[in-house]
DNA sequence: ACAAAATATGACCATGGGTCACTTGGTGAC
DNA sequence: GTCACCAAGTGACCCATGGTCATATTTTGT
């Protein structure tokens, strides 16, 4: 009898739609002003319910930023997989990404942008936190991935640390300066955007072969 | 008769020592943790009086912000007028003294980080993020006299651009991947402060002449 | 048909940010 | 010296909201 595969798995999409109205919520009204029975009512079930699916406001919010992981993963692994590209080629094409990722999916870079905040109020060892880093490790992989492609068809020199220049770069994506690429300009003239990419041009210069 | 002036000197000794009080707590217990009325009972004040000089709890945690900036101003100063050393000999002293200030001064190191949490909350027009927002320039411009230090005394190349690199070093120093100095090692065997040398290794070899 | 288990409800609680009517004490005019 | 005035300070109070829990409903296996 598959009715606990049934059961899991409606109990999976009731997550997922409680999920849904989150975002909805959330996005809308910002995570702070927003409450929990805003998210229930959104979501057709009562406030208590919700915590049957999630433990606190703050891991619903670390559910929302690993779907944002996701969403980036996709992305990056389409590059990855282009073929058509060299690695050096691949490279700026990372900051590319990047930029259009906030710009298309604005809330979603929002929520990557509070990891610090909501994961400081979720249990260390828990299980959304654990999946998160996961995440995060993954896209890392992604990047680390492209680099030594580019070492492979040796157009990205043969001594670079893969692992360490996309952890450095994942840095750099998600720092205060990009975060203002929502918001504001930080020197009249410059935007956001213009800085990331530059700085892309100068590590391109430091690993092409 | 200076009477006026007195008040005015003891204002801002008020608000200083309150500000003081907030650090005790808020390092202390944390931000989220840490109520109002722990800091007035620590600044020996009524939690009425704190709203006569922070209209929120997130201004005063932006007051707070505001002297982490001040001490890692000061740290750049120091370095930018050190006469002994030419600009590219200084660049990687950047990335170590931002280390440094973050493990001798890891809860303004923190409160740097919670930039975007307490601002949103905050009015953007307010004199307090203006006046934050004015430091940040400070900074970032002492980097950028640094490397237009390293440009004339030629050991940094001519078409750099000083302004936009010294965001990119800052928005690298605040990045998520930073954040993690304090609390978690990303990957085993690699610790983040070994990607940020790491990463300003390559931007060395990017920009010496 | 029925008990047990899973799922859902919403009244309720505790907490804490922020307010405001009121008190206090120094100040300066007379 | 007196007194009206005002800035500075007080703390009881308001109320929004995250989270809980006794209870109700639905689904289940037998």
């Amino acid at each position: 009898m598959g009715v606990i595969e049934r059961k899991e798995r409606e109990k999976e999409l009731r997550s997922e739609s409680i999920i849904d109205a989150a975002e909805r919520i959330f996005f809308n009204k910002g995570f702070e002003h927003a409450t929990m029975n805003d998210v229930a009512e959104e979501a057709e079930l009562s406030k208590g319910a919700l915590y049957l699916y999630f433990h606190s406001k703050n891991e619903l919010c670390m559910a929302i930023l690993q779907r944002s992981l996701l969403i980036l993963k996709g992305i990056f692994e389409l590059l990855r997989d282009n073929n058509n590209l060299t690695g050096i080629e691949k490279f700026p094409k990372l900051a590319e990404l990047f930029i259009t990722f906030a710009k298309e999916h604005p809330n979603h870079y929002n929520s990557l942008l509070s990891y610090r905040e909501h994961r400081e109020n979720c249990p260390a060892t828990g299980k959304i936190i654990m999946s998160t880093i996961e995440e995060n490790k993954n896209i890392n992989n992604i990047i680390s991935d492209i680099i030594k492609m580019g070492q492979v068809d040796k157009t990205i020199k043969k001594d670079i640390d893969a692992d360490k220049l996309s952890l450095a770069l994942w840095g750099n994506f998600t720092g205060i300066m990009p975060s203002s690429i929502l918001s504001e300009k930080v020197i009249p003239d410059f935007n956001p955007e213009n800085i990331i990419e530059y700085h892309f041009e100068l590590l391109l210069n430091a690993i092409k072969t």
